[in-house]
DNA sequence: GCCAAACATCTTGTCAACAATCTGGTTGAT
DNA sequence: ATCAACCAGATTGTTGACAAGATGTTTGGC
């Protein structure tokens, strides 16, 4: 065993093994985070354990109640959808934006996202297609100069990953959304502010029709009970 | 004197105290925030305090450097206006919205709003004018049932107070937006979605006007040392 | 007179013990 | 058998003391 991690360090290690949890599946929604577990578990104090908290609490990925105790907090569906409307009014500002100000190492690594998007539902590869889809949606932002949009829109990020996960696993689902990324893109290189927007603005309209009828199809939310 | 705020209510005493502080001009950018003095003049302890400090900081008013304490962020002009960008892209997502869901008191009470703005510029009210400003924004975001936009757009607000105030100053700056005002008005009433939206663009491109302009006007934030 | 190193002071960061509160289960009366 | 009051254990909230780091000042050398 590492040292024991004290203080800020520890802190912001809670932080990023917490968040790391609840993508992997480790942490499910309405699971209770007891300050002293952690500490041990993670080894670090107590303090450290709570500020941490107190930070996924800003980012609206735990809910703190006085005197009861930390837990993962569950978005329902339809709070999920109004987040992907939030996302979509600021993606497609970035992508208006990016159009004109992406630069030519970024244009190039829109293309290449592309291309290789293309590759990556030829050949059913689910993951892949995943992460590059992450990667584009960041490059558009990064693209776009938007410092303030981008913050805003890794908060919003931060209490989806349980949706992201579920969407992207749906068959068929790659296949659909591959149009709509390519078109983002062309509409970014080829500096179509208006296009882009317009394709950015599909593509999320179309991830909010997935959440409406994922609501229908999965059951709610469970809240799981200990 | 009242008795000692402790925890949480102190806590929360301070966070508010500190938004006031800044809202009347008694804090200005770059103004240190000493944990000790803070507790002692609000009557709290420095754990309080320091809580409270975390807060400003996830919302970004205050900034906090390690070891070296806290301080009264100052936001450059040109961070303003990609604030207020995002503001443009949110609030065009709940004017939109609003449109279709506004209920009849929402309706009601946009429209009462609209006839006093009027009132107030033909009398050359600014603070009245200033406050039904504030309350038509909060009333379009409520009247849309954007709760997360709603939050979002509270956090982009809180840095902004200092614009906003020397904004709202220029002189003939209320007589200029008014017609803008009574547009998002008249399109969420008279339940047109697409120009709801597009009247709240137009404003939200008339403030950033006005923030590039002020940005050649009035000087740039100086640093304000001790 | 100017610069650098040592020092004193101020301020934040960390921790561990203690207090307050909640939870769930047990007991006893009806 | 049901319900309410009570009790024990677990968990969070709060505090004060101490440690560690930064800042500004004084001192000594050049």
């Amino acid at each position: 065993m590492t040292d024991k991690l004290t203080g800020a360090a520890g802190r912001q290690y809670v932080t990023d093994a917490i968040r790391h949890s609840l993508r992997s599946g480790d942490l499910v929604p309405g699971q209770r985070l007891v300050e002293n577990d952690l500490a041990e578990s993670y080894g670090t104090t107590r303090s450290a354990v709570r500020e941490a908290l107190q930070d996924l609490a800003a980012e609206e990925i735990v809910e703190i109640i006085p005197r009861r105790g930390a837990r993962i907090r569950a978005v329902s569906i339809d709070e999920a959808i109004q987040i992907t409307e939030c996302r979509s009014a600021l993606e497609q500002l970035c992508a208006t934006k990016a159009a004109t100000q992406a630069n030519e190492a970024q244009r190039t690594e829109l293309r290449r996202i592309g291309t290789e998007m293309r590759q990556a539902v030829a050949d059913g590869a689910v993951h892949t297609y995943s992460a590059l889809n992450q990667r584009l949606h960041e490059l558009v932002v990064e693209a776009s100069g938007q410092e303030v949009a981008r913050r805003q829109l890794e908060r919003l990020n931060g209490p989806m990953v349980r949706y992201q996960f579920r969407l992207a696993l749906r068959p068929g689902r790659p296949a659909q959304s591959l149009q709509q990324h390519l078109d983002i893109i062309d509409g970014i290189v080829s500096g179509d502010a208006t296009a882009a927007a317009r394709a950015a603005a599909v593509h999320l309209n179309d991830v909010i029709e997935q959440l409406r009828s994922s609501a229908t199809t999965s059951s709610a939310t469970a809240p799981t009970r200990t």
